[in-house]
DNA sequence: ACACGAACGTCAACCGCGTTGGCATAAGGA
DNA sequence: TCCTTATGCCAACGCGGTTGACGTTCGTGT
């Protein structure tokens, strides 16, 4: 019966994830943080066929199924990257007084933190089940939040957008840069082409902003969305 | 050599989905649309492992090796159900005049037709590669905004968090919903009362919110999140 | 000092998957 | 009628996740 980390847990557990490290045969040493930092570099070099059991395991000097004595699968596996990300993205940061600055600083810091892994994070919002629930993350911006002088009410619902639009820009962003430099690179060809092509009397529209599309339509939409959110919630803060 | 159905076209293109119908043996009768339907069907009824090349040609009543006549791989497929998705959000859409209310109409539209095949949605989240364009929407919506009175790089820049946010919020409420119900219900039961056992001490600002937190966290942040983007909108249309 | 149980790693195997090449058959045009 | 093409099936290849049996090492209680 393989060793199972967490169970249902929804948030990574300190205590679980320093295991003590015992010599082997071989002198390898396994824990669970080192397979999750493992298998987040095979995905960063190899993309996500980097992420088997079997690669992993040879990535590691082990068998493919010696993974299965740390986690009772891959899906588990799956979640402990996501874990991973969220909990980078929080591990330095610490809000400073000013409720704007500290949750776009936040924001920018989650957001930053999935794309820096695109294939972990696209595999983590394809096969984690559930919502990534960081208890530290959801803990500061209500306080953050509260501290400001909003309600509860409207701090619970500011919250919610704010969490879920990090996760969801970075979800989608990520989904970009996943794919290998000369594919993405393609990509950008055929759809400059596409919209170049558009003839001005079917598609007026898109002819007149053609040049202003290119320029857009690559980079992310995530930082104006989040200005959007504080901009909005700073005037609520006004009114009330 | 597979018959391939549209290369590197980023959209669906509508002489290429009728395919003339030819009766066969056994009396059934493929097509482009038949596939994508049934690949749907079975991502609904099955969940992801519906989506199988074997299990689909079983639901065909054809062989697996089938599929492969009227799609390159399982991953232009796939090309073709977020098309699809995208297809029918569009279909029944037509600009009334008042942009704002016609926007939030199309955003609801799209959210609602990725939440209507859940496995679906995070199928294409995380196989398809590159944005998936509907160019009738970018000319659609582009000419809703500059119709209204939005100078171009508003119009733009407007459209473009838009489409993003839109499908970036279908991607990550698709994935809550892709769960089998009693595993959802799993998952909101286990969240739950691991909110409700924090210690006031250790995490005040949870403990002072519960109970908000458990009316809000299970439901969709996207129509607040397009409200704020159609309110800042017009905002900016008035200033100008 | 020693035996015992748990932790850990390996080996071999199972089954299912995507995909392909070769073959048979039916449709439609010459 | 014959030939080309479209279409479907069969068998097979390689690879994937996962598991159960087995050996080895280590900490621990006696």
């Amino acid at each position: 019966m393989p060793v199972r980390v967490g169970g249902m847990a929804k948030t990574a557990v300190p205590e679980e994830r320093r295991r003590r490290r015992r010599p082997t045969k071989q002198g390898t040493v396994l824990t669970h943080d080192l397979i999750v930092d493992t298998a987040l570099r095979m995905l960063r070099e190899h993309g996500a066929q980097g992420f088997t059991a079997r690669r992993l395991g040879l990535a590691l000097g082990a068998d493919a199924s010696t993974v299965y004595r740390y986690f009772a699968g891959l899906d588990e596996l799956t979640r402990a990257i996501a874990d991973e990300l969220m909990h980078r993205a929080m591990r330095r940061w610490a809000p400073a007084g000013a409720w704007r600055a500290d949750l776009r600083d936040l924001g920018l810091r989650i957001h930053a933190s999935y794309l820096a892994h695109p294939q972990a994070a696209v595999l983590a919002a394809s096969r984690v089940s559930g919502r990534v629930h960081e208890i530290a993350a959801d803990e500061a911006v209500l306080g953050v939040l509260r501290g400001a002088g909003f309600a509860d009410p409207a701090a619970v619902r500011i919250y919610h957008v704010f969490i879920d639009q990090s996760l969801a820009f970075a979800a989608l962003d990520a989904a970009s840069l996943a794919l290998p430099a000369d594919a993405r690179e393609t990509d950008e060809a055929v759809w400059h082409a596409t919209y170049a092509r558009l003839p001005a009397e079917t598609h007026p529209n898109i002819a007149a902003t053609a040049q202003l599309l290119a320029q857009r339509m690559n980079a992310s939409a995530y930082p104006a969305a989040l200005d959007l959110l504080l901009a909005a919630a700073a005037a609520e803060l006004v009114d009330a």
